[in-house]
DNA sequence: GCCGTTTTCGGCCCGACTGTTTTCAGTCG
């Protein structure tokens, strides 16, 4: 019998409070089941194996005896009665329906009683037909938007977005926006300023006091699609990839408050909100207004805002609500790390297999930003689709990278491998073959959707075998579509821990693997991180910051992240023999 | 349903934008 995942019971959670909020529960509740899944999925260990060990459930943040118990019954019976019961009185397809931009639970709710509706088709048919505009509150108008939103979800255009597309399309926008004179200041926000693995839209502030000029540059910005909304301070548009923007402008003085609040995340914003309030004050985007006599403090910066409130000042990346607000009061937030601690990479590509620059050009890439050392690790024999080296070109490869080592000598080079781990747990290379390489990195490509016994002892193989040095991208994830394959992450993490086998975090903004949340749990464990961009590339190496974004969003420190060491302490933790 | 540097009961973040609302509810940030 398998137990459901965190974010299966998460999934859950949120889906009850979809169905509360259509039935009209009390907000409250619904709030409280929306904060449990959010914790929930956020925690790196297993809640079912928490359970399983007799662990008070209740200890987690959110979760109090009523959620405990219902996930005791789910972990006991696989069942949970409160959920039966609930799907029985209100159809569980109308959270689809809840999906669709613009329709909310009160619409949800009188589509359903009053017309029978309780499908997304259904209420695409009503509103082709023009029955919506007869209920309460609804109009022509409504009613065209509500197709256009379920128009831009069948195009799959409600999505979230990997990193690689929402960075460099903010990057472009930032840049226009900040040449305006208008501006004072421009920045990004939400989760691409907390450098979330996926990005539901891009958040940019502005500071400025002629908002309406800016909003009007935003608008007419080349891709710009439609525009989904514009107000005084606020402006909304999709662009033609899909991809929704928004736009926030307030003026200079309410910087601080304005970016604390636009960075979120939500959930960190209703704990700090709730922090202000407990200390006599109430909390907005303009200004830290005192109750008693309404006296206004503005700040020009975040930090000023949280030294105010008691706390230092929290990295973006940290304001998830994983208790980076407790942690901020008491002195005991991560020390974290940059894109300058990383010192070199061990999981690279070049035209030897699927790469696109030669090994020369990754070598002088990797100078030119600065890193000690890089191990070049090309695809093992049996990756066909990506060039796979034999054994015999393996050879060959090993004499060309010492031919550039002597023609760039400013980066030590070394001959690696990202060798497959086949379906039956062996590597795709003889061990005297692997002893010849300097570095081996493992990898598990093929075969994810096997059971989890068959992929977690793959992974321990791999682990355990004595030449691999790293186990890289360890859930096999690709965002933003395919999840990880089903390994048993502790296992893997208490066997990394035991043998020093380094984890990746593959900074890829396809992978971000290992994730935030298991890097958190990972080091926990006792587990020691490198971070590589496994560019395929020059300019993938570009990458590193996400890579590195993801070990700050898992409260790493650079201590935990192996490529932090410079080039002779490497050698030697590595044991690289000194050529 | 959860929770406690005033509480084990009584609170629970706060504001922008839209539409048909003639005084504000709903949805979203
Ligand atoms: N105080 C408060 N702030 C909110 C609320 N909803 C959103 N915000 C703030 C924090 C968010 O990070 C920011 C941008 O909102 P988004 O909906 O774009 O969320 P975010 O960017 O965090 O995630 P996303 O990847 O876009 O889904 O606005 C809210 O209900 N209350
Ligand atoms: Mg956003
Ligand atoms: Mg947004
Ligand atoms: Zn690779």
């Amino acid at each position: 019998m398998s137990y459901p995942t965190n974010r299966q019971i998460a999934d859950l959670l949120n889906r009850i409070a979809g169905l509360l909020e259509i039935k009209g529960e009390n907000p409250f509740k619904i709030r409280a089941y929306r904060r449990a899944a959010e914790q929930i999925a956020h925690h790196g260990q297993e809640l079912a194996e928490l359970w399983q060990s007799g662990d008070d459930l209740r200890r987690l943040e959110g979760v109090g005896q009523a959620i405990a118990d219902k996930l005791d019954e789910l972990f006991r019976t696989g069942r949970l009665e409160f959920w039966e019961r609930l799907t029985a009185e209100v159809p569980e397809s109308l959270l689809e329906v809840l999906e669709i931009p613009e329709v909310g639970p009160a619409l949800a709710r009188t589509m359903w009683q009053e017309l029978g509706l309780t499908t997304v088709a259904g209420v695409q048919a009503a509103a082709e037909q023009g029955k919506l505009r007869t209920l309460p509150r609804m109009g022509k108008k409504k009613e065209a938007r509500i197709l256009a939103g379920i128009r831009a979800m069948a195009r799959r255009q409600t999505g979230r977005f990997h990193l690689g597309q929402a960075w460099p399309l903010a990057r472009q926008v930032l840049a226009v926006l900040g040449d305006l004179p208008q501006v004072v200041r421009v920045e990004t926000a939400g989760s691409l300023r907390r450098m979330r693995d996926t990005i539901g839209d891009l958040d940019f502030l502005a500071a400025t006091d002629h908002p309406a000029a800016v909003m009007e540059v935003f608008v007419r910005l080349p891709d710009v699609a439609e525009v989904l909304g514009s107000g005084e301070t606020k402006t909304s548009v999709r662009f033609k990839n899909g991809l929704q923007a928004d736009l926030r402008c307030v003026p200079p003085a309410r910087w601080g408050t304005a970016l604390q609040y636009f960075t979120g995340s939500k959930s960190h914003n209703v704990k700090i909100r709730e922090l202000a309030q407990r200390q006599g004050y109430s909390l907005n985007e303009y200004a830290l207004t005192r109750e008693q006599d309404g006296k206004p403090f503005l700040f020009d910066t975040e930090a000023a805002l949280y030294e105010f409130l008691g706390l230092a000042w929290i990295p973006p990346h940290l304001r998830e609500d994983w208790g980076e607000i407790e942690a901020a009061r008491s002195g005991a937030l991560p020390a974290g790390l940059s894109v300058a601690d990383i010192r070199g990479e061990v999981h690279c590509h070049s035209t030897w297999s699927d790469g696109r620059n030669t090994i020369e050009e990754m070598a002088r890439a990797a100078l030119a930003r600065g890193y000690e050392y890089l191990v070049i690790t090309d695809h093992s024999r049996s990756l066909g689709v990506a060039n796979g080296l034999s054994v015999e070109r393996l050879r060959q490869q090993s004499r060309e990278i010492e031919a550039v080592q002597a023609r760039v000598p400013g980066i030590r080079l070394w001959q690696g491998a990202e060798v497959e781990v086949k379906a039956d747990g062996s590597l795709d290379y003889p061990d005297d073959v692997l002893a010849g390489l300097d570095f081996v990195v493992a990898s598990v490509h093929t075969g994810l959707r096997q059971d989890r016994e068959t992929l977690t002892r793959r992974a321990l193989a791999a682990i355990q075998n004595p030449h691999v040095k790293v186990l890289a991208h360890p859930t096999g994830r690709l965002l933003t579509d395919r999840p990880g394959g089903d390994f048993d992450m502790e296992a893997v993490f208490q066997a990394a821990a035991r043998t020093g086998t380094l984890l990746e975090i593959n900074a890829s903004p396809y992978r971000l693997d290992l994730p935030d949340v298991l890097v958190r749990r990972a080091i926990a464990a006792g587990v020691k991180l490198i971070i590589n961009c496994d560019a395929h590339g020059v300019e993938d190496f570009d990458n590193l910051q996400f890579g590195v974004a993801t070990a700050n969003r898992g409260w790493a420190a650079a201590e935990q992240v192996a490529n932090t060491l410079p080039l002779a302490e490497f050698e030697a933790q590595m044991g690289l023999v000194q050529k």
